[in-house]
DNA sequence: CTGAAAGCGCTTACAG
DNA sequence: CTGAAAGCGCTTACAG
């Protein structure tokens, strides 16, 4: 074998054109074996394969699909993965995504928009086939569209974007705050608060909607210091939980925007001295996994995150093979799942 | 411009000869003016830029890095997503790699050595310029011994090869629990229960082995049935609890495996009616931000999952800047963190 | 059933 | 300061 580079050693990779050589073949051939191509003689192949194990040859995919004009990369952008909803959420897409025989490209966005940006730049320049994002806070629109005009497929998940043009799958977050206040209600609460961070987007809109449809629904009145505005963290739901109890007169059950928050009421309440479904109720919202081990064990709103990003992977998939289709949008319907967080109040009847 | 393509509308790229064409310069010029060379006449970089903005170009960086015969993308491979401890070193490592420039392949393999050897395979089709693994459990020797020889740069982290060829950056697991054990000897605990994975590899064995160490300085014996063989998991915990407090004599304390196990044995001591840290001690092992908002904030062995992982991520940039460097090998010392899920025992000082 | 040739979108000496 | 040419590692008609 007649080869300058002295052995194919570590960095220097050795290419279809050497297992060739080595083969007696030309390259077309190796590419037809390593293709599975039945048009190769069942002897060639083999020796083909021998001598590319021989070799030490590891497939040039990236030069492939430059060839082939096209990847079987996906990039996801997920804005907070310390948020154990979005790390099932990945977990599920991702699966999903090899399943079908994709790698993904990831990047955790942390709500930043110009970090946002930046990765979106390089995983399109990287020739992403698609894309998969949950927009962070404040996301500007223009972001989207120019993905979208571009041709990209993507699909957007979880935030809803203002247009309806997008391929969307997420969840009816209205619905579900709905069900967790019509259940602390029903369980005789009537001064109920919701905690959550005013401004935070669309989500927090139509989750706040949810808990003052619950409340108008039933003519309780709500007054506008039960909102309490908190960072969306254990930390935030620590302090949302202070507050509350400092409020007079004082609610007797908490609404929260999601699980995460809810944590940290748990924790505080144990804090204060309370026991949580027995004091106060809590409940919360997103139904990650940790939602059935705390103590005590949290009622929610089930929204089942890796089922959810396993459907936005699906739903790009779909949008991979009909790049034409009209506009996919999947709004799951979410459930209220009962635990012991979310008793009725000490004294029953409580009147507002 | 003469193109034969109409109008380089959704998915047909526009490449640099077209927007050469445009800028009436050749693909050299467009390709300097690109990675901003100095030696272009600042009008003709303008005029480039332009015509690039103009007809939507997007660089393809594929070609360039197959051309290069580099890339600026890394593979990750994680074991378990679903545990907070990998999310938030994922996290951290992602971060540090985008900051570097670098793009990050992911790929979870919740602990399938069969899917790990896939996604591996494929992303050194992908060319990743170097690999950070958290290997699954019973990786076989072989698989990382063969990246190792190809050549890839890659970081073993968590959890330790036998081998100390390979670059590694993790925590030291035995001195974490002992620290974890001497606190609640020190609390007054003399049974002590350990509950974790028999057979669980070296992670295992090295967390066990510091129970084991503290309990022995002490000269506290440890029946066989302390060590409890749990998954590793939130019901893991729960179970643990359960088959703990039904042992004769009862144990006053139990040492987790990690903090997911020692949520679940906190929830499970709440059903109980019991209260972690005054009726029954617990400490967990990881350190992840979730404990410090447990009912009650939980006793941890912190390991900061999120510097590990930027420590790892530092770790393969350095041995991408030197391949020949003698292996890396960063273990970092835990550090207790006592809140209260770890008081003393109802009675303090009863005897074994 | 197999090979020679062109080309994917870039970069990089090398001229001028 | 700019252009023509070769080449990165593949695939894919097209011959034979």
């Amino acid at each position: 074998v007649k080869n300058d580079r002295s052995r194919p050693s570590s960095r220097t990779s050795v290419t279809i054109t050497e297992v060739a050589a080595a083969a007696n073949v030309s390259k077309s051939t190796v590419s037809l074996v390593l293709q599975g191509s039945p048009l190769i003689a069942p002897e060639t192949a083999e020796r083909v394969r021998q001598a590319a194990q021989a070799l030490g040859y590891v497939y040039n995919r990236r030069a492939a699909d430059l060839r082939r004009q096209s990847t079987k990369v996906i990039g996801i952008v997920i804005n907070d993965l310390a948020n154990p909803f979005f790390a099932e959420l990945l977990v599920g897409m991702e699966r999903r995504l090899v399943e079908a025989g994709y790698i993904s490209l990831m990047a955790h966005t942390d709500e930043s928009v110009d970090l946002q940006e930046r990765v979106l730049t390089s995983m399109r320049e990287y020739n992403a086939a698609g894309l998969i994002v949950c927009p962070a806070f404040g996301t500007p629109d223009a972001l989207l569209k120019a993905i979208r005009v571009s041709g990209t497929p993507m699909v957007v998940t979880v935030r809803p974007p203002d247009d309806p043009a997008y391929d969307f799958v997420g969840t009816n977050h209205e619905r579900g705050t709905y069900a967790a206040t019509a259940h602390l209600i029903q369980q005789g609460h009537r001064r109920i608060a919701f905690l959550g961070r005013v401004g935070g987007g669309a989500v927090f809109e139509q989750r706040r909607a949810g808990y003052l449809g619950a409340m108008a629904e039933r003519s309780l009145e709500v007054m506008s210091q039960w909102i309490v505005d908190i960072s969306l963290t254990r930390e935030g739901g620590r302090e949302g939980i202070r507050r509350t109890l400092a409020l007079v007169p004082q609610p007797t059950a908490a609404v929260c925007y999601n699980d995460v928050v809810a944590f940290g009421a748990l924790s505080e309440l144990g804090e204060q001295g309370l026991r949580a479904g027995r004091d106060f109720a809590v409940t919360g919202f997103d139904g990650v996994i940790a939602a059935a081990h705390t103590n005590p064990p949290l009622t929610t709103v089930e929204t089942r995150p890796a089922e959810l990003g396993a459907a936005a992977a699906d739903a790009l998939l779909q949008r991979l093979a009909s790049p034409e289709a009209p506009p996919i949008r999947r709004v799951s319907e979410p459930r209220l799942v009962v635990r012991q967080s979310s008793g009725p109040p000490l004294r029953a009847g409580t009147g507002s």
